[in-house]
RNA sequence: AGGCGCGUAGCUCAGGGGGAGAGCGCUACCUUGACACGGUAGAAGUCAGCGGUUCAAAUCCGCUCGCGCCUACCA
């Protein structure tokens, strides 16, 4: 073992933490073995991550309840994976082939999804190694990868399933369109972006002359592609109109004046061009009125060979700026005004999404959307902070169908063949022999993959093995819980319990606990164009993963965002060391050869003295408080109870009070029982700590006198209802309050820290009498004093400052230093806030009202405060006045 | 436009009908044999504003202001 260093270096041991977790195969599930199980499958990363503040937290987080529950007892199967992540991961590679020289196109889909293949081989595991390095305690001999054969198996069931009962179909549709990507992508890929741009107001002239009708666009170019003008059917300046026709300028093509409620006769002139093919609402209008669409762009958003020879070929806003000049040109423009719009962006590449008309897969949610609203509204689901449920709900109702086919070439290739004969379409499972409308044998399956999340819809059961029935599946499904963050819930959570539903007949997980997203300091995004971004692997270098885990723990306040300074890392890196230290003393203060024995158990009851009695009793209540704060997903609240106990009542206080009895000069008995208890407490809240600290604590447990072999696998400590003792944590209030008095009289009164000084107290009663009889070494120690004397009259020895606590007066005689002047200010200040608190109390006490109507204990506790309040007023008065 | 959340100490945030709290920061003192990544003591708040309910409101309700986010639409 490494010398007990003077402060805490987590480079030292953590990773000779993990190795010996790895050897130990401790994190394996055991799905054969009796017991309760707790089950959680990992939000997977992509293949293309690297670990960033999100994983720390989210993994942080499931990490706490993995080594909980395992440590609880249950056979725990937390299971990790990774992403195929398909954009992502073809534009990584592409950008690769492109340095070479090369291209995707120039490789051939054959081998370039090798290539991307290889590309994961080498690169794709990077992510899980940072996972483990965080100290994620996964079962990583069931990893899995949304590639998998196993999952691709699953993906071809749903698939031919969905499509056999006519959830899935393939139709021509408008779609958004990333010309960036080239591919389709779902709505929620899309964001939108407020930008300022231009309305313009373009006059249509009527075909048989006499005028014009005025249109208003913000996308002028798609007017090449316009098929017809919309009117409101009751908009009384056009009902004239419908029916009629306009020339298309710059095209020369006629198109109708049509009648269609979609339009808004308040927004701009109250006629609206229709461009079916690059417009959602202008699509749908044409589907209504009978008008035909007319895709006028490439998949590269280049004006196509539909629209008149000056702007074939042109980018999309290149035409525009043609066709704005051209129109100008042509007298046709009316108006031209800044207008502030949404536009839609791709997620991936922030290229403009264009609406495109396209034929494409389709799954209908509506028939899966009902059953997962249904499973949240019975509670089958529960979301922790529940309020993310109107979200949901939302997105629920209003749900449109899902475009789940990409023109990429990495992913899950659609499993549906066209024939080179007939129109037929086969949908198998295995690649078919032959078309299952004509019995042709030139088949082609479908270029298109589907989206990523269709794969990770079905996470929760394909990664334990559906279609088959296995007993991962059978044990762990439904999942215990799932932890995820809020910008993936429409992404990921929805259509998971929409596919879980589905197929496994249950929800895939009973709670979904949804925490917020780690920001910097100020609360922004973290990204890298603001430069604000924290590396938790850097962290971990500089502080020590245990510490940056604690942080995350402790500001995971349900329902709120992370802001996350230096500042705060620093202070757990510092209450990590303050565990290093109070561990080295524990040790320090044992025998040597202690440490590799077993814990000595605690002394009997009749043995232990009251620090002991309290330090046991306020571990019960860490012990239960920690449980349940747990239970209830708050991780903030069982991290800070944790900090709390550890810091500001094991180490200020009873480490402290230890002492005396640690001493060469100390009586055996007192130190053996000392050493016992101060060990007791410690391996408990080592292990309770554990799961927040996993490094840390497995290393220090190590050290200290422990049984078993690991920390990871060993019991969380069960509270002991026979070491509650409110007896004792009272007494120890009177010693606690007596000992900060001195130390404000030795503050306040500016008397040297070091100088040993005279306490006498009176007390007419018998309980503080007792309390501090039986305490006068420790208060001796604590309260750095020489003298320690009870009764008599506290005045009899000259100048002293003086204090009251509860049920006891304090003198500390101060001959030849006390300055008279600030002794009396400081007790003024002591009588004007006890004034304030007894005066407060004695308003209501005054008030009828309140005597009759407010619960009776409220009363009690009230008058029982002001009585204690005004007698130690009077006695603290009476103080005053002897010294004056 | 609709929905959700938030406004509490200088900063970041807990709390949520009867005592205004924590961490960091700040001030003063202290190298006391675990720890200066430490110790001790202290200063510091109109709990955003207004109104209501109540014996009692930081807490519940309504409105206003400010901030953030989500969803939809925007020709």
């Amino acid at each position: 073992m490494n010398p007990f260093d003077k402060a805490f270096n987590p480079a030292q041991f953590e990773a000779r933490v993990e190795a010996r977790w790895r050897e130990g195969d401790l994190f394996r599930a055991r799905p054969d073995t009796p017991g309760s199980a707790f089950s959680m499958v990992i939000p997977p990363p992509n293949i293309t991550g690297r670990l960033h503040m999100g994983h720390a937290l989210n993994n942080t987080l499931q990490d706490i309840l993995a080594r909980w529950h395992r440590m609880h007892g249950s056979d725990v199967l937390w299971l990790p994976g990774t992403d195929h992540a398909g954009i992502a991961t073809q534009m990584v590679v592409e950008r690769e082939l492109i340095r070479e020289g090369s291209g995707r196109e120039a490789l051939g889909r054959e081998e370039f999804v090798r290539r991307v293949w290889k590309w994961k081989e080498e690169y794709g595991g990077a992510i899980a190694s940072q996972l483990r390095r965080l100290g994620a305690s996964c079962d990583w001999s069931r990893e899995r990868f949304t590639l998998d054969p196993g999952l691709s198996r699953a993906v071809r069931e749903v698939f031919v399933r969905l499509y056999e009962e006519g959830l899935i179909y393939r139709d021509k549709f408008i779609v958004n369109w990333c010309p960036g990507c080239r591919t389709a992508v779902s709505d929620l890929e899309v964001l939108p972006q407020e930008t300022r741009g231009q309305l313009t107001t373009i006059a249509y002239p009527f075909a048989e002359g006499g005028g014009s009708i005025h249109v208003a666009t913000t996308r002028p170019e798609t007017m090449l592609g316009d098929t017809g003008v919309a009117v409101h059917p009751e908009d009384p300046r056009y009902r004239a109109l419908i029916g009629r026709r306009v020339v298309l300028p710059l095209v020369g093509r006629e198109i109708p004046i049509v009648a269609d409620p979609f339009v808004d006769p308040q927004f701009g002139t109250g006629a609206v061009k229709v461009t079916p093919a690059h417009d959602p609402n202008d699509f749908a209008a044409a589907q209504r009125t009978g008008l035909p669409a007319i895709v006028v762009m490439d998949g590269q958003a280049r004006m196509n060979d539909a629209v008149p020879a000056p702007y074939r070929g042109l980018d999309r806003f290149a035409a525009r700026e043609r066709v704005l000049a051209d129109l100008g040109a042509a007298g046709a423009i009316v108006a031209v005004r800044e207008h502030f719009h949404n536009v839609g962006r791709c997620q991936r590449c922030q290229t403009v999404i264009e609406p495109l008309l396209s034929t494409q897969w389709f799954v209908r949610v509506k028939p899966l959307a009902a059953p997962a609203q249904q499973a949240v509204a019975d509670g089958r689901v529960r979301f922790t902070p529940a309020h993310w449920v109107n979200s949901y709900n939302e997105w629920m109702e209003n749900i449109h169908d899902w475009c789940i086919s990409r023109q990429l070439w990495w992913g899950h290739q659609i499993p549906a063949w066209h024939c080179g004969n007939c129109a037929h379409i086969t949908v198998a499972r295995d690649t078919p022999a032959a078309c299952g409308g004509c019995g042709g044998t030139a088949l082609r399956q479908d270029p298109d993959v589907l989206d990523t999340w269709f794969s990770s819809a079905l996470w929760p059961f394909s990664t334990l093995g559906w279609p088959e029935s296995t007993p991962e599946l059978r044990r762990y499904y439904p999942t215990t819980i799932l932890v995820t963050a809020f910008d993936i819930l429409f992404f990921w959570v929805a259509r998971m319990i929409m596919m879980g539903l589905k197929f496994m007949g249950d929800v895939p997980f009973r709670q979904v606990y949804i925490h917020g997203i780690v920001r910097d300091a100020q609360g922004q995004k973290m990204s890298k164009t603001r430069g604000n971004v924290i590396d938790p692997l850097e962290v971990i270098e500089r502080h020590g993963t245990d510490a940056l885990r604690f942080t995350m723990a402790a500001m995971a306040t349900p329902g709120s965002d992370l802001p996350l300074a230096e500042e705060r890392l620093a202070g757990y890196r510092a209450f990590a060391n303050k565990i290093w230290n109070a561990t080295r003393f524990v040790v320090m203060n044992l025998d040597e050869s202690a440490a590799n024995s077993p814990p000595p158990g605690l002394p009997p009851h009749a043995e232990l003295t009251l620090p002991d009695r309290w330090i046991l009793s306020r571990l019960q209540g860490l012990t239960r408080s920690v449980g349940a704060s747990i239970e209830a997903c708050r991780f903030d609240e069982a991290a800070n109870a944790l900090y709390q106990f550890l810091w500001h009542e094991y180490c200020d206080w009873y480490l402290e009070m230890a002492k005396p009895f640690l001493v060469a000069a100390a009586q055996p008995a007192e130190t053996a029982r000392t050493r016992a208890v101060m060990v007791e407490v410690l391996d408990a809240v080592l292990r309770l700590m554990h799961p927040f600290m996993p490094f840390l604590t497995e290393e220090l447990w190590s050290r200290i006198p422990h049984a078993g072999d690991l920390l990871a696998v060993a019991p969380l400590p069960v509270p002991d209802p026979s070491l509650d003792d409110p007896v004792a944590e009272a007494d120890m209030a009177i010693v606690m309050e007596i000992v900060g008095r001195v130390r404000n009289i030795r503050a306040e009164l500016n008397i040297d820290p070091g100088r040993r000084l005279p306490l006498l107290y009176d007390t007419r009663e018998e309980r503080p009498a007792r309390t501090l009889a039986a305490t006068a070494a420790i208060l001796t120690s604590l309260a750095r004093l020489d003298r320690l004397e009870a009764g008599g009259r506290l005045d009899r020895e000259g100048p002293a400052a003086r204090a009251v606590a509860v049920g006891v007066d304090l003198a500390v005689p101060l001959a030849g230093v006390l300055d008279l002047e600030a002794e009396r200010r400081r007790l003024q200040r002591e009588v004007d806030r006890l004034t304030t608190e007894r005066d407060g109390h004695a308003r209501k006490l005054a008030n009828p009202d309140f005597l009759e109507r407010a619960r009776p204990e409220a009363v009690e506790k009230t008058r029982h405060a002001h009585a204690e309040v005004a007698e130690r007023l009077e006695r603290l008065g009476r103080t005053v006045a002897s010294i004056s």
